[in-house]
DNA sequence: TTTATATTTGCAACTTAGTTGCAGTAACAA
DNA sequence: TTGTTACTGCAACTAAGTTGCAAATATAAA
């Protein structure tokens, strides 16, 4: 149904998404608002943003869940299929503003894709 | 360190992988073998049938791990990187025989990928 | 401004996938 | 047959995410 009333949870969980570029998993965010928020409250919330086509999700390669920021979705049209890369090092994850080509596929009708890339992001690769 | 010795618990789930086309979701493994086996026993199993390059993992839409029969992989070489695809309807998986081609991202290392496709199935199209 | 109502929140308890330590069992080489 | 060491099962644990419900609060209407 997403977002309806502004409240305090959701102007703080925005706002951590609107300085950060990176991706944030809900783990980190948890642990982020230990006191100022609960838990369950912020699961709702990502849903909810989710569904708004304001933020975007992924599963990390140990399977968590990652959220951020969507660039051209819009409501109910989660267009924004770009890949994600996540560092083996720092273990943070990010959008990568590319589009990959899929062939089409036989006998299968494919309505969403996720790739995920694994290896060492820019900084980690400095040291 | 991959499996040194032929036990019961070995042969038991090679035999699954051997007689399924598809992937198996660990939580099915579980429940299949229920009585037979301990899932502690078929979770070390299978990493180690991993590592020997027999098996290959991924993880599902729901952050289930998966694993299916290796094709062309060997031993602490995983060049196994073809697509899986998930079915909504049914919720089985499968690899896909295909190879995508991967730009070349730079400032990054990429080491590996993951591509997950998400649709209905042959069989579930069908119906 | 006050009131009514429906959304949102926090809490606690739960579910489920996967892990760990350890003692007993079994594969296999000598 | 025996000794060594890998393997297994058990029980207890960890961690991510979910659920039901009562209390709190955003917001529209009076």
């Amino acid at each position: 149904m997403g977002i309806i009333r502004k409240t305090k949870s959701v102007a703080l969980l925005l706002d951590v998404f609107e300085k950060e570029s990176k991706a944030i998993a809900t783990t980190d965010l948890i642990k982020r608002f230990d006191t100022v928020l609960n838990k369950t409250t912020i699961y709702r919330v990502l849903e909810k943003l989710e569904e708004d086509g304001i933020l975007h999700s992924f599963l990390g390669f140990n399977g968590i869940k990652w959220y951020a920021k969507c660039k051209q979705c819009v409501k109910d049209n989660h267009t924004d299929t770009h890949p994600h890369f996540q560092c083996t090092s720092c273990g943070k994850a990010e959008c990568l503003d590319v589009t990959i080509a899929l062939p089409e596929f036989p006998d299968r009708e494919v309505v969403f894709s996720q790739l995920l890339l694994k290896g060492k992001c820019n900084t980690c690769l400095a040291n």
